[in-house]
DNA sequence: CCCCCCCC
């Protein structure tokens, strides 16, 4: 589709005949593009790989993954017409098609020979998605009609009892050249998967096939192979369906093919990231997903004492839940997850580490924001509201135990939910502003031992003695236990602040606000004005207590932590986005 | 005719 930018940031305006529903309609990534100076008003722009979502109100949201200029504002001069339908065809496979600049003559809506009319879906005239016609079909000789091909052999009907068959397939996975040298000899080989509508197979060259086909053969690229031995495939060592394999010999062909009309990609069977926890250890599993975060790559050794680099993704799909997914070699090495791409995965191999995670095998082909509706879907999603999901790994490790998941929680729930009432403790996180902050007995005389916080009796005599120690001390250290009032917009909770979080609170040290305390009563105060009607992120452990035959939840903040309020707002919307749908 | 698929 054309657009013509009316108002950038705001809004695009609907093309007339356009077969989408209203009138108006938002591009949620506008901001982005008008931040990156792509869009400015009264520009021509191709938006390319958009998604157009439905909102509940019937508007419409137009993600866009890649747009092109094809006027700017000074080329239009501001002069926009009505704006225009354009119509490219959807096919193409992989296509990309849209790499073209858009022919453009001096008036952008009426001198493309891109345009159709309005209203009408007619067949377009110089799209440059248009097929270009085959050169060298192996298949024409066999054609009964001119200009037309005869159909190749579908993959899934190859086998060995016929040997007169072409087939017409895409490059999937292409290995590098391995070398074996075992008792039945040694040799040189590579071998490459291909699909087509029908199904995929292995593909393997021997020594001289090799350095006949090895630099021919590309990944993602369509050819025509005849003329190959077909054999069992051994199910051990293959993650295909395909019955058969097959292997090339010096009278096979591979011929490259420029139409890959109706080849697709890659045949993937995406499993929902949940759905893992059904599936068996050491299952192939297709996975794709936005790569939330990855770490950096690293040397390993094996058991076999084999160095080996490997980097393990974070990725999360629409489910809400995150599982790792570990690359190696090369391709741990060169992975880049700036950007958090989508990352599409077939034939990872599922296992039960950390409960669920996926390893990528050899076989494994992984694809970084592949040209495929799931792959635009999911990055409309995550970009709309995943990324701010609270989500939950399927791949339990040391530091997402141990780390702070964040088990958000309004003031009330801790009533409502009758938090601290368990055999455990429950611990929550809130953000919530300090209405009052008791004063009162606020620090104590604590035992100057180092582990021991103990509070210490004065003694009146310049003795401070603990009990817990059986000691008598010259000195002692201010220690705080502060109680505070917080709230949200629902409701109050008392809490207790020991040590830590009462300095980060009141923003002194203890031995700073003992001092103050007495020399200076008023600083004293000032100190707790300022830490009044403060907000910040309180992760806290509720846990009933009972003190003199009554039973009370008593909640203890564990950590005080500024708020962040990029990340707070996101929550926020992505809560309205639940709470809406 | 290969067949390595790893580490925590």
């Amino acid at each position: 589709l054309i657009w013509t930018m009316r108002q950038a940031g705001a809004l695009i305006s609907r093309p007339q005949g356009s077969s989408v529903g209203s009138s108006l309609l938002l591009a949620t990534q506008l901001n982005y593009l008008t931040e990156q100076n792509l869009l400015v008003p009264n520009c021509v722009c191709l938006l390319k790989k958009t998604i157009i979502n439905t909102l509940a109100d019937g508007r419409h949201v137009v993600i866009v993954m890649d747009l092109e200029i094809l006027q700017s504002a000074e080329e239009t001069g501001g002069k926009i017409g009505n704006p225009t339908l354009y119509t490219f065809s959807a096919s193409g496979g992989r296509g990309r098609g849209f790499t073209g600049k858009a022919p453009m003559n001096a008036s952008p809506m009426n001198a493309s020979p891109m345009k159709t009319s309005p209203m009408k879906t007619s067949p377009m005239k110089a799209s440059p998605m248009k097929a270009s016609p085959m050169k060298t079909s192996p298949l024409k000789a066999t054609s009964t009609s001119p200009g037309s091909t005869a159909k190749a052999m579908p993959i899934a009907n190859l086998n060995p009892y016929q040997s007169k068959w072409t087939i017409r397939a895409r490059v999937t996975n292409k290995s590098n050249i391995r070398t074996w040298s075992n008792s039945r000899g040694e040799g040189k080989l590579f071998s490459f998967e291909i699909v087509d509508e029908s199904g995929e197979i292995k593909i393997t060259a021997f020594n001289n096939e090799v350095d006949k086909f090895f630099s021919l053969v590309e990944q993602g690229k369509v050819y025509y192979i005849s003329k190959a031995t077909l054999k069992v495939a051994n199910k051990q060592y293959t993650t295909l369906k395909h019955e058969y394999e097959m292997t090339l010999h010096a009278n096979s062909s591979i011929i490259p093919c420029d139409d890959s009309q109706g080849v697709p990609t890659l045949n993937c069977d995406f499993v929902p990231i949940a759905e893992l926890e059904n599936r068996d250890k050491d299952a192939i599993i297709d996975l794709i997903g936005v790569c939330k975060s990855a770490e950096d790559v690293s040397r390993i050794t094996t058991k076999s004492s084999r160095e080996v680099s490997k980097r393990a993704l974070s990725l999360i799909d629409t489910t809400g839940k995150v599982v790792t997914v570990t690359l190696w070699g090369e391709e741990a090495e060169k992975f880049d997850s700036s950007g958090q791409p989508v990352v599409a995965i077939k034939g990872a191999r599922l296992s039960d580490f950390g409960g669920r995670s996926l390893s990528a095998l050899f076989s494994s082909t992984v694809m970084v924001n592949p040209d495929i509706p799931e792959a635009f879907r999911l990055r409309a999603w995550y970009d709309q509201e995943g990324y701010a999901f609270d989500s939950q790994s399927l791949t339990e490790t040391r530091s997402s135990v141990s780390g702070s998941r964040m088990n958000w929680k309004m003031l009330s729930d801790v009533k409502s939910e009758s938090m601290g009432h368990g055999e455990k403790a429950d611990y929550f996180s809130c953000i919530a502003t300090v209405v009052y902050i008791r004063k009162e007995n606020c620090l104590y005389q604590a035992c100057p031992s180092a582990d021991c916080n103990k509070k210490v009796i004065d003694q009146q005599n310049g003795l401070y003695r603990c009990e817990k120690c059986n000691r008598d001390f010259p000195n002692f250290k201010y220690r705080l236990l502060l109680s505070a009032n917080l709230a949200d917009f629902g409701d109050n909770q008392w809490v207790t602040c020991f040590q830590e979080t009462a300095e980060v609170l009141l923003g002194h040290s203890a031995e700073t606000l003992g001092q103050l305390r007495d020399t200076d009563e008023d600083a004293l105060d000032e100190v707790f004005q300022k830490a009044t009607f403060r907000t910040h992120i309180f992760k806290n452990r509720a846990k009933l207590e009972t003190y003199n035959d009554e039973s009370r939840v008593k909640v203890t903040v564990l950590e005080v932590l500024p708020v962040n309020h990029r990340e707070y707002s996101r929550r926020l919307l992505s809560n309205i986005h639940k709470l809406a749908s």
